[in-house]
DNA sequence: CTTCATGCAAAAAATTTGCATTTTG
DNA sequence: CAAAATGCAAATTTTTTGCATGAAG
């Protein structure tokens, strides 16, 4: 844990779902929290890095548990494994499909609903695949 | 194969690509047409009605080579297998948290695009869940 | 008759489970 | 202390692979 400040914060997101307080829990939401998405194997792979010890089981049923309380959100996306972030009110991401780097975007997705007739609408979950603006230029060069 | 007309319009999305057109594509096409989405494991068990002796190991292999070849395309649930479904322009859909359908969905989702500029955009992807109107009634009853 | 697809069995990868031990509140 | 979480190993499930055989163009 870098601070006390972060501590306490990732601390209460246990605590307000009556979890107890591990050390492996706070290793694997301040990793979320630091790095925005990350798949099983990566999550493992950093952990291990602070703690070698820790059990993948563990980093399985605590993800599991953390998506049943809500604390923890799952990202899927085509051809790559399952992303886990932290649970937010937006569910739109960005993905560029030259370098997988995920960005989390601030966009108001409501406008889809409009004249949706369906059902009663729980969410809405955008994925917008693409080219981001720093692998733009290695694009280009490839077509000339 | 149901019928001739059904068999050409399969056929050819194959021969288009240069893939060979065996009984055992044709059925996986017709069944995910038939059905709209499905997965593997869905999908053997209603190959295997007709077809006993089809190999699982087919199954991934067509899925897969039928995906780099676009006839495919996969939506990625929360909590569920991943489905496949013929490709399409569209890419949205309902998911009912009840029952689990998926329905296609016809509408426009170019309005998320709004102001984006992290990058090009190759495809949007949107997802809703809910409860679909079929569902609302037990929902409500549950409630009360 | 050449190329590609199939099916099998085996291998590899991913995920889950049971249980003794440890940690948390 | 009691309840819950961990870690290990084993079991299960899911997906991939190699290769001999068979089918498609």
């Amino acid at each position: 844990m870098k601070n006390k400040v972060s501590y306490e914060f990732l601390k209460n997101i246990l605590v307000k779902k009556n979890l107890k307080v591990t050390h492996q829990r706070l290793l694997i939401l301040s990793l979320i929290r630091q790095f925005g998405h990350l798949d099983i194997d990566e999550l493992y792979a950093k952990i291990t890095v602070d703690y070698p010890y820790i059990s993948l089981a563990t980093i399985y049923k605590n993800i599991s548990t953390m998506l049943e309380n809500g604390i923890l959100n799952e990202v899927k996306i085509g051809g790559a494994k399952t992303k886990y972030e932290l649970s937010t009110n937006s569910h739109a991401h960005f993905i560029c499909i030259q370098c997988k780097k995920i960005e989390d975007l601030d966009i108001n997705v409501d406008c889809v609903l409009d004249n949706f007739n369906k059902g009663s609408v729980a969410s809405v979950n955008v994925l917008i695949y693409g080219t981001c603006n720093a692998c733009q230029p290695k694009i280009s060069k490839k077509l000339s």
